[in-house]
DNA sequence: GCCCATCGTCGAAGCGCTTCGACGAAATTT
DNA sequence: AAATTTCGTCGAAGCGCTTCGACGATGGGC
């Protein structure tokens, strides 16, 4: 492995020179510039990254901390991972994966031994213990969701409030006046998992907007937990025109369910999911559905780590507007039903 | 930050002396060590990484190169990412995430820049453009899969030869004469993903072996591709009892459509997937399957980067065996089918 | 009781890079 | 024409750690 030493007595200059070459922080004449190049070219010369760390404090390192447990959002939690590891790539930094349950150590183990300049969190919990330990580290951290106490520290996400009301707010505009929500699987809730929450509360508060008659309901993985959740739901408010589905794990049998049943989509039930866009489009009803714009939230997410590792200003929390996109899935309400 | 400079005046002792405690390279009195480890907690020290893989030239960090592409196997790749960074941690690794689409390049970069101190690839292709790169390295790497030439670089996988043959071996036990095979995806094959090839060799000489009549074909996903991959099958070879399916994302469909179309399972058509445990239990009717055992690999690959690290002996190829599950989907044939 | 190995510790060198101050030369200002 | 600034480069210090050789103090073998 050749060091700056060898490259700067190739190109006949001092090592600062090659240095100099690599950084751009001082002026170098051309020709010293092209020298020292085609050196490092022929050399094959990299830096010594420890090397650089050490003389610079700087890795070109962010950690990622993601919830690897084989969990329901696995597609989704992909979607994010590789959006940020791609839009990190693109600032010339690389990514440093860790998982959830080593909990704060993990954290610290990284932050403190200096292996990153920046941490990226997510599957935030509402109150989640990392927080504090984050405070104190020395590097940066963005979030990718919105736990309780959150000042100081950069989080981005989806609106999932504003979500639950273009949901509600579409099918209200469709005519529909009964309306269930078929939610994340009760443990998500227990974990306190942000964005069910939100969403939740921005279901409740837009139906009493809206004027609404509204059932929520959490839903079981499986086809046995989508059956009971839907007895759930009919028993509690009858004659439901319209799903709101936040629990992309259900729609498959959810959708086995109502065909079996007789309920056809969109006839005589509308259905709205908020879901990867791709998850909407493979089943056999095209769904109408609010996108969970993975890709967008973690470019974003890296974006705001650089601007904060340049020290410039950033917007603490980032909340991205759903977009609803219409397919197949609603319909106007026939008058019988009204 | 402390240094160790910090902690030895903190502890009495010399620089050199904090470090043998960390490393236990050199005996330290009882006494001495005490002191030192009081002093290191008492100042939350931890070692510098770049400090420190600058003068041991050891990163504890490996690669993971991922195909992080949203693709089918999305749920089966993060089983196999779950186990590589939690077998990493168990061996005081940490480990760097790079995409595949990076090629060549990512890999060059992270090693020669020293970054990492060996490299775990997954999903390899036939003729992988990235396998002589990796030879040109000079830090290990183990590979989950099975090149084409793969000498002298260690390999680790699911026996899938072998995974072919157990599942027409389980069927043809049962009576089963005329079987089809519903494939991977035909991109799949296109990329020459090696696990795709070696189970239809070991399906084809399976079928010789024992003397079935077999059908194999590709499988589009969706329910569309399903549809038309079984039109295929039945058209080759009438009277069908049995399906091998290896491709994950098909079996729903293909559940579906065998249920519309009136053929029971297992009592008209028996079913082996290929596929993790969780999925076979999730259908509709449970799966008699061959688990892929995604975190049994990661936890192998790492060891034996870990062997390979520290200079021991390691076997390059390691092909894990496979085990059938029986669970619902398979019964005798009847009398009537023979 | 003497020699040699082992134990426990220290000091110093060095890993490969960045960065600061310095300095001659050239360009600009006055 | 002198004074000042800018440009382009160099040398050296230092980032925080590991590791090698050295060295006094013990302890065993004979």
């Amino acid at each position: 492995m050749p060091t700056i030493n060898d490259v700067a007595k190739a190109a006949g200059v001092s090592p600062s020179t090659v240095s100099y070459v690599l950084s751009g922080r001082r002026p170098i004449s051309a020709e010293t510039r092209a020298r020292v190049q085609a050196a490092i070219a022929e050399l094959g010369f990299h830096p010594h990254a420890g090397a650089r760390a050490l003389a610079s404090s700087k890795t070109n390192v962010i950690a990622l901390v993601a919830p690897l447990r084989v969990d329901v959002n696995v597609p989704v939690i992909m979607q994010f991972a590789t959006a940020v590891v791609t839009a990190a790539r693109s600032y010339n930094h690389d990514v440093l994966l860790l998982t959830k349950d080593e909990g704060t150590a993990g954290l610290e183990r990284v932050a403190h031994s200096t292996m990153v300049d920046a941490l990226i969190l997510m599957d935030l919990e509402r109150d989640d213990l990392r927080i504090p330990a984050l405070r104190k580290l020395k590097q940066p951290s963005v979030l990718i969701g919105l736990p309780a106490d959150h000042t100081g520290i950069a989080c981005v996400d989806l609106d999932f409030g504003a979500a639950a009301r273009a949901a509600l707010a579409h099918l209200a505009g469709h005519g529909h006046r009964r309306i269930g929500l078929v939610g994340p699987s009760p443990a998500v809730y227990k974990r306190q998992t942000t964005y069910a929450d939100r969403f939740l509360t921005g279901f409740l508060e837009a139906s009493v907007d809206l004027g609404l008659q509204t059932v929520t309901h959490p839903c079981e993985p499986g086809a046995e937990g989508v059956r009971s959740c839907m007895a759930d739901l009919d028993a509690e408010l009858s004659g439901l025109t319209a799903l709101v589905v936040h629990n992309e794990e259900a729609l498959r049998p959810l959708l086995d369910l109502l065909h079996a049943t007789g309920r056809r989509v969109p006839e005589d039930v509308s259905i709205v999911a908020i879901c990867p866009r791709d998850v909407a489009t493979a089943m056999p009803v095209n769904l109408t559905s609010i996108d969970i714009p993975a890709h967008d939230v973690g470019t974003l997410a890296v974006e705001t780590v650089m601007r904060l590792l340049d020290g410039r200003r950033v917007e603490y929390t980032r909340l991205l507007e759903p977009r609803l996109v219409e397919r197949d899935s609603c319909r106007e309400i026939s008058a019988s039903h009204r």
